[in-house]
DNA sequence: CTAGGCTCTGTAGCGGATACAGGCTCAATA
DNA sequence: TATTGAGCCTGTATCCGCTACAGAGCCTAG
């Protein structure tokens, strides 16, 4: 095992990776547009995790994958992180995000009706005549 | 009216963007990568479409409305160039492309199900204690 | 001591646009 | 007729959220 010599307290980029599932490069994307802080370095200057880069990388996994754009993750940090965070005011974040996210359903569920009903009036055969692309010229 | 002196099919680029709802640099846009073909150009270099590009990006725009990738209404463009297209390869794109909107819907739904289910536990107060908080650090 | 695998940095690319700067051209007005 | 200002042209930069790659440096096992 090539990590038992070194503290848990300081984990590398890959191993933040690899407990995380995060891709490698992502962590310093996200170092660098400031949504995970600058970590402290080793003398050869590798970064240096602990256990609070862990939670805090999941956090944002867990809102990315729940839809949150990256400038509402930064938000939902900042309150995270204390700074004048009430219970309502994460409260409205997420209802705005609900919201968002309900409308997109709503579009997404026409698309498929529309595609749907138009493909279903397709004959399947073998003929340059297509109802798809009559319906799409039809409907333009 | 300034376009009076012109003929109808001696169209312009923000007459092409009107007549279609598109944006004017869309248009150049969709013309650099290949979706719409290189239009015919006036003395003075400008660009003159007619009736046919009209067409075109409706159909374009139409698709882009119901989701589809700029790569397959390339294909879809192809086919309706009566490339070898048959109403099957039409219908067997739209198909695949049905499959991938209901996959968003249902991926969707689920995120709006934690969403709400997590938002619902919110006491709504003053308080810095949050269930969406604490929901999104014990999920991750 | 060396080979290899890791890390570091900056930078380019993806899709799908949108925006802007700096030059043309063209039509209407003074 | 001269001028103004709208509209056109081009290339390039920007956005989001990553991902990938080149060319260094470092570190450890054999």
């Amino acid at each position: 095992m090539k990590n038992d010599h070194r503290k848990v307290s300081n984990l590398r980029r890959s191993d933040l990776a690899r407990l995380t599932g995060c891709n490698l490069e992502t962590i310093r994307y996200y170092e660098n547009i400031g949504i995970m802080p600058d970590p402290p370095r080793t003398a050869a200057n590798y970064r240096a995790y602990d256990e609070t880069h862990v939670a805090r990388l999941r956090f944002v996994m867990r809102a990315r994958d729940l839809g949150f754009p990256l400038e509402e993750i930064r938000d939902l940090l900042g309150l995270v992180d204390g700074r004048a965070g009430t219970c309502a005011d994460v409260q409205a974040l997420a209802s705005r995000h609900i919201t968002s996210v309900r409308a997109k359903i709503v579009d997404l569920r026409r698309i498929e009706q529309v595609l749907t009903e138009t493909v279903s009036q397709c004959t399947g055969d073998d003929v340059p005549e297509c109802a798809v692309i009559d319906a799409l010229q039809e409907m333009a």
